[in-house]
DNA sequence: GCACAATGGAACCGATCGGTAGCAATGGTG
DNA sequence: CACCATTGCTACCGATCGGTTCCATTGTGC
């Protein structure tokens, strides 16, 4: 799923949770954070650690995937192509 | 591009930058951060903020995705599939 | 040699992130 | 009703993140 933002993941990370049932404490227990973390993840706080957020993810078993950003709906999550970026910017 | 940890992101922001010929600082202006968190972050620091990392790779056209991670080379980025997930959860 | 851009790096410092502990509200169950 | 788990939320506080400002080095071009 596209991640624009930091909400965005919030919902992801809180969804998947919870279709895992899993509590707050016990998903940070399995990350390794605390609970105010995903407390406050969940809740949409705009600074959040990368690394704590790849351990939550790691726990959730879901995963993380930088893609080039070429149409609304156009990408191919997996394969940064560097050609198509390239072709965006010739003008600038 | 999977991303499994902060040094492969790191990887990824370099690499694409250095494709579009950004200097660090040009970079670091587009994204609204400054020119030493991109140097930290290509160096590999282990803590940075989401939302920056968001923002820094808005400014090179890239996005994120949060797929599920099923298996070695089975994933499918852009689509969330609960049922798998609940499927390897199902003993704990 | 000289000038310039880009980069790696250090020092300083205010802002704030994250952990711990705690409390109130809610919902479920016996 | 009591009891328990979960969640939202707060106060406190040490750690550190990020911005700014410097400097040294490297590479490029005149």
């Amino acid at each position: 799923m596209l991640v624009r933002s930091i909400g965005e993941a919030a919902a992801q990370v809180r969804g998947c949770r919870l279709a895992l049932r899993l509590s707050q404490d016990q998903l940070a227990q399995r990350a390794g954070v605390s609970r105010k973390w995903v407390y406050e993840f969940e809740a949409g706080r705009p600074h959040a650690e990368l690394g704590h957020l790849l351990r939550v993810l790691d726990a959730l078993d879901l995963q993380l995937d930088v893609s080039p950003r070429i149409g609304p709906a156009d990408s191919a999550p997996g394969v940064v192509n560097l050609d198509a970026i390239l072709e965006r910017h010739r003008d600038g």
